[in-house]
DNA sequence: GGTCCATATACCGATGCTCGGTATATAGTG
DNA sequence: CACTATATACCGAGCATCGGTATATGGACC
């Protein structure tokens, strides 16, 4: 399974492609400001993650003087993300199964 | 958030006591097979859970020559699973949205 | 009778992701 | 003039997990 940050960071690139700070932001926005990446985490998430075919380099922009290195999810990427998904809502549900089996051991 | 290994240790000792070989089978079931621990991951994860206050030691039984450590799920474990499950939903739901977005950009 | 598998606990080194901090630079605000 | 937001990037430390190994018993198979 996926770590949050390397989970979120992809799920932000998912819509369109973003450059590292606008990923910083949308992590935390997702997240409902739960997760705040570290410039660290994020961009060795970053490297590690075109290493593996998830996300791909998408055109540089200069805004206000500034590099701005935009990424975008690959196909191979969105399988990842999908995939993950899966494994989250199924881990959620066997979760709550159990703890419902507290109060009623009867549950199957 | 917690890692798998250590979020599907809490959820296999949530409905009753469980000893470590039975928590290794119940991983592994509770995730469609998708998990199997390490030994030296389980046992890890125990020790580190019970300093947590997340589990605690519930009587050992023999069975069959060999002892049974049975762990048993605390308030504060069922609180942080229970936690635990709010993120994955969120996580999942806020990813499912993405990834509906790259089909029709107009969503929110 | 010997081999293998399931049960059961436990340790060890290596790997890898994240954390926390720091460095550098520009533009705008109080 | 200091601070904050924007923007990229590196570094050491921490720690959970991985992969392997050790030890021991009991049952099944042949």
């Amino acid at each position: 399974m996926l770590r949050e940050p390397t989970f979120l960071i992809l799920a932000a690139v998912t819509p369109r492609p973003l450059h590292g700070y606008g990923i910083l932001r949308s992590v935390e926005d997702l997240s409902g400001g739960r997760v705040r990446l570290r410039a660290g985490t994020l961009y060795a998430a970053l490297d590690r993650m075109v290493s593996e075919g998830w996300i791909v380099r998408d055109g540089d922009e200069v805004v206000d003087g500034r590099v701005r290195r935009n990424y975008r999810i690959t196909i191979a990427g969105q399988e990842v993300l999908g995939r993950e998904v899966e494994h989250l809502e199924a881990n959620a549900s066997v979760a709550k199964r159990q703890l419902a089996r507290i109060l009623d051991p009867g549950l199957a």
